[in-house]
DNA sequence: TGCCGCTCTACGGGAAACCGTAAGGAAAGG
DNA sequence: CCTTTCCTTACGGTTTCCCGTAGAGCGGCA
């Protein structure tokens, strides 16, 4: 088991539980912190005092506030970390449940645990620190199935765009011109129109407006 | 102070939590449950056991799982508890921060607190219960803010409608047959234009979709 | 009743978006 | 080196949306 846990999470309720389920699991040692650029220092000097920790538990997404931040979210501090401290083990506590986001989170970041904030979390989070214990993976049964599933439609990073400039009010026509300003390609207006028309066409629905709701609605954008 | 509290939450690890705060105020008599209809029947058995609740804490979103429920989310699980139990004493905590929902809680289904999920809602949650227990109201101060500025436009019915009916894919020219078929007027199509036009001049918005965008932020829509 | 002010509706010209088609260009493969 | 394929771009025709103007309906008031 572990002997040493840094728990960065932004939520004090949430990050209360995390710490008392690992007390219950036997580990002493652990830290927690509200912030990313805390929870980097924090192991950055534990390891600099030949005490560094084994284990990260992280959230995905961190609220700005007065506190201004180089690390802006989970993804960032997860590279940092295991940047200089590479047999840090991470497991993501977040209620992210996209399985494109956990795929790259697996592949890219090669974290080790992924546990949704969801309706046995308290379980889960357990059952993943003990299978990090003994070297192996874990995901959330949910995750599993929607991974297979839920294949739902990927929005490339363009498409994002795309649908920013919209919802900032920007017309259709003058997109092209934003996108070449920017050096993304593909530029062209009817290149916009047929990624429009693709997103519309998967989700089945028939207008921009639909388009922006929805995205919103999942926090897409 | 409360002497019978429920907890409809969710999510176990914040549960955990609520439940903690709560016997950290003296509060021995604490129940949770992780579904809106076991949450109501708890709160009808208490009754006609006349040892009734005297608070209720509740999440907004419960995500849906192999148990069917007929109570969806915390906005009707809020109303039908005080369709029968007027008395009952409600506090919201959620992750939700758009003012207009928030606004809509306290005057229509007039709640007693409203804590959002963020940095330090432990502290939050506390101040709310004893702010509660005196007879007052609570907001958590982010919000505050962000009402008071935001809540500049009133949004009529109709406005709405339109909306509602744009953001599902309705083309523009066959609103009004909807509007008619629905009694509702005015009903024109130049009327359905005059609307949106005000609503974007407004807000200085110059497309639709940045209205969408941003009737979706605030929770109008 | 007749005038006035107001809102809703109808119409038409121009702009933007939609949609199909075809030309241009780069990468992969023979 | 050429061909095939896929993707991007450009260009028209049609639909929808945008916007200004004008007329119709309705209640208030002298």
């Amino acid at each position: 088991m572990f002997r040493k846990v840094l728990i960065a999470e932004d939520h004090e309720m949430t990050s209360i539980s995390v710490t008392k389920t690992i007390s219950e699991l036997g580990i002493a040692d652990t830290q927690y912190t509200y912030y990313c650029d805390d929870a980097m220092m924090l192991l950055k000097k534990a390891q600099q005092a030949g005490a560094p920790f084994d284990l990260l538990i992280t959230d995905l997404s961190f609220e700005e506030d007065h506190r201004k931040q180089k690390i802006a979210g989970g993804e960032e501090l997860i590279a940092l970390s295991k940047s200089f401290q590479p047999n840090l083990k991470v497991l993501v506590f977040s209620a992210e449940n996209k399985s494109a986001l956990v795929d790259k989170l697996f592949t890219d970041f090669s974290i080790d645990a992924y546990v949704r904030k969801a309706r046995h979390d308290a379980k889960d989070l357990r059952a993943a620190i003990e299978a990090i214990a003994q070297g192996k993976k874990y995901m959330t049964a949910d995750l599993k199935q929607s991974v297979k599933v839920k294949n739902t439609f990927e929005f490339s990073s363009i498409d994002l765009t795309i649908l920013k400039l919209l919802s900032a009010g920007t017309k259709q026509k003058d997109i092209p011109a934003y996108l070449q300003a920017n050096k993304i390609t593909p530029s062209g207006l009817s290149s916009v129109e047929k990624r429009l028309n693709i997103m519309k066409e998967v989700m089945g629905f028939s207008k921009n407006e639909q388009l922006i709701a929805y995205c919103k609605d999942y926090g897409i954008i």
